[in-house]
This record gives structure tokens, C-alpha cells and sequence, in this order.
DNA sequence: ACATTAAGTGATT
DNA sequence: AATCACTTAATGT
């Protein structure tokens, strides 16, 4: 565990900053496709990515979703910032894409560190700044891009998030998560395949020519 | 062998 | 791009 915040996080955060880190960071070991965050929960602590990466989600009432990015190791959440900040209920759903690796910073140090180590200051505002690019990015691909290219869009997401060319997905999980029915995707997906961009198998895919 | 779940497809809106 | 209705294929028990 504290090998890996080193490996991540060593050349980001100051030495006193890594310290206070592990004595306060609770570490947590969370299974692929299980939820970290649900809607409406309150949240207090911040996480740090070690390993792994995690999903998240808007989900409304109905429980329809939209996925707006990823999490990925050396990454936090933006949601959680401002949630934190004020007593606000979660917006979104954070769920484990992969096993994942994580340390909880307490809501309290989170804001004490603010002030106290400048690293910190600029890794939260550096990371609220990426988030809200991909965020951005999300808008964009649901307000510009048609569906095919949404869908190739979110394959190629897939694979750098995993780190493999193989999708461990059915064509309804990802209809969910593309917030359309599982009949467009399979026929869009049949298009790519014939493309040869794609190979079709049940339960996975394979992304080709990355 | 049978039930269940995933995927493919034509037709309609 | 969504929905319906139906088929086919893969997998689990």
C-alpha cells in the first residue's frame, strides 16, 4: 500500500504532505463493478486512486444513467470536492470498473491541507480542472457526436481505462451506459465489426487496431 | 434436456 | 435512434 502512494504520488506531494497521508489516509480495497458512492449519500471523505479505476455516473430518478468519466490512478474525484465542501448529497454514482485500490482522506484534513501544503493545493485544482475538461468532453459527445461515434468514443475509453484491447461487457452494459436501448448498440457494434475496428464475442470485445 | 441470458434482425414509428 | 417482436446462439443447472 504505501509502496504504491509512493510510486504515485511521490513526485506530486511534498515529503511532510506524504506523511501525514499515511498516518490519516484509510485504505480501502474495493472489487470490480461494486458501488464506492451512491446518489444521495453524504459524503465524507475524498478518495485517492492507488490502482484501478473507477466509473462514474449520473443516475437519475428512474434510474437511468450516463457515464461522465473515468477515475484513474493519480486521480480524485471533482463531485467529491465540491460535496465535501458544503453538506451536499451526492449527484453522482461512483462505481469500481476494475479492482481498486484506494486511500480515504477524511473530509476535515482534506480542507486542513488546503492551506497547510501548497502540493495540495495545486493537485486539487489541477484535478478539478481535468475532471471538468472530460466533463466538458462528456457534453460534447451527447450533444455533437452521433451514436456510432459516441459508442467507438466509449470502446476506446474502455480499453485505456482497463489497459486491455478486451472488454468485459454485454451490449445492454453498455446500452446503460451510453443511456440507449441494447438493440442500437448490437447493431452498431455489428457495423464496426464489419469495419474491422471491432471483434464481437459473447460477453466481450475485442478492440482492434487501437 | 431445459431454462436463462446474450446477441442478431426485420419491420415500424 | 427507439421500440417491438421474434429468432438464434451460448451458457448454466
Amino acid at each position: 500500500m504505501v509502496e504504491l502512494l509512493y510510486q504515485n504520488y511521490e513526485f506530486l506531494f511534498q515529503k511532510e504532505l506524504l506523511e501525514e497521508i499515511k498516518q490519516v489516509g484509510v485504505y480501502k480495497k474495493i472489487q470490480a463493478n461494486s458501488t464506492i458512492i451512491d446518489v444521495d449519500s453524504y459524503i465524507t471523505s475524498m478518495p485517492l486512486v492507488l490502482n484501478g479505476a473507477i466509473k462514474i455516473l449520473r443516475e437519475d430518478n428512474d434510474g437511468d444513467e450516463l457515464v461522465l468519466y473515468y477515475l484513474e490512478v493519480g486521480d480524485t474525484c471533482a463531485m467529491t470536492l465540491s460535496c465535501c465542501m458544503g453538506q451536499v448529497k451526492s449527484q453522482i454514482r461512483a462505481v469500481a470498473e476494475t479492482d481498486v485500490e484506494l486511500l480515504m482522506i477524511p473530509k476535515k484534513k482534506m480542507t486542513e491541507w488546503l492551506s497547510k501544503y501548497l502540493s495540495w493545493q495545486e493537485f486539487v485544482l489541477q484535478s478539478y480542472h481535468s475532471r471538468m475538461e472530460e466533463f466538458i468532453k462528456a457534453v460534447d459527445s451527447i450533444a455533437f457526436l452521433k451514436m456510432d461515434e459516441r459508442l467507438y468514443k466509449y470502446l476506446q475509453n474502455k480499453v485505456l481505462v482497463n489497459h486491455s484491447e478486451v472488454i468485459q461487457v454485454t451490449h445492454q452494459q453498455i446500452a446503460n451506459d451510453l443511456h440507449t436501448s441494447r438493440v442500437v448498440i448490437s447493431r452498431l457494434l455489428k457495423g464496426l465489426e464489419k469495419e474491422s475496428k471491432i471483434e464481437l464475442h459473447r460477453s466481450h470485445i475485442t478492440v482492434l487496431n487501437i
